[in-house]
DNA sequence: GCCAACGTTGGC
DNA sequence: GCCAACGTTGGC
């Protein structure tokens, strides 16, 4: 049974277009460093699951496109990169404290689901984005929000 | 740039 | 294990 997910990424960074232009249009998705948003990665994601890409802190923040899971259980390899933002330190190359998932691209909306247009959608009530402290870099969606979120995207 | 809401850290 | 201090996130 496919599961949903969102993915915030600052599209300053790495945006749902730079990903539709890596080669084979996948991506380790590392930088992860939050323990709940790395549980999620480890241990709940299946090869299959589909995702949402947000773009957050910039001008059009929304939702900006559908990624697939294409690969799970992999090690972020920036933790042990010392020129990294990411660089973890006290994470031990024999015991990694941090994981991640390779995302294959999938569709580029024509148009950013706004945030604020997810916001006056009645429906949408359970997903972390509308919730107080919804402030995971990866979290859930269910079933029936994400067929509305994405019937609204394709259609915005 | 502001600030609310979290998460993490570290002293005790 | 508590909790204050601090850092980060992310919308506005």
């Amino acid at each position: 049974m496919t599961q949903y997910w969102l993915f915030k990424t600052e599209p300053d960074a790495f945006s749902i277009h730079d990903l539709a232009n890596q080669p084979n249009k996948r991506e380790g998705w590392d930088g992860i460093r939050n323990y709940q948003a790395r549980n999620f990665m480890r241990d709940t994601m299946k090869v299959g699951d589909l995702a949402f890409i947000y773009h957050s802190s910039c001008q059009h923040i929304g939702i900006a496109g559908l990624a697939r899971v294409s690969d799970t259980g992999l090690t972020d390899p920036s933790q042990f990169n010392p020129e990294s933002r990411y660089f973890d330190p006290k994470s031990a190359s024999d015991n990694p404290r941090w994981c991640m998932v390779e995302l294959e691209h999938v569709e580029t909306f024509e148009r950013i689901l706004p945030l604020a247009s997810i916001k006056q959608m009645p429906s949408i009530i359970d997903i972390g984005l509308v919730k107080k402290g919804g402030r995971l870099s990866v979290m859930p969606v269910n079933a029936l929000e994400f067929d509305i979120l994405l019937a609204a995207a394709r259609s915005a």
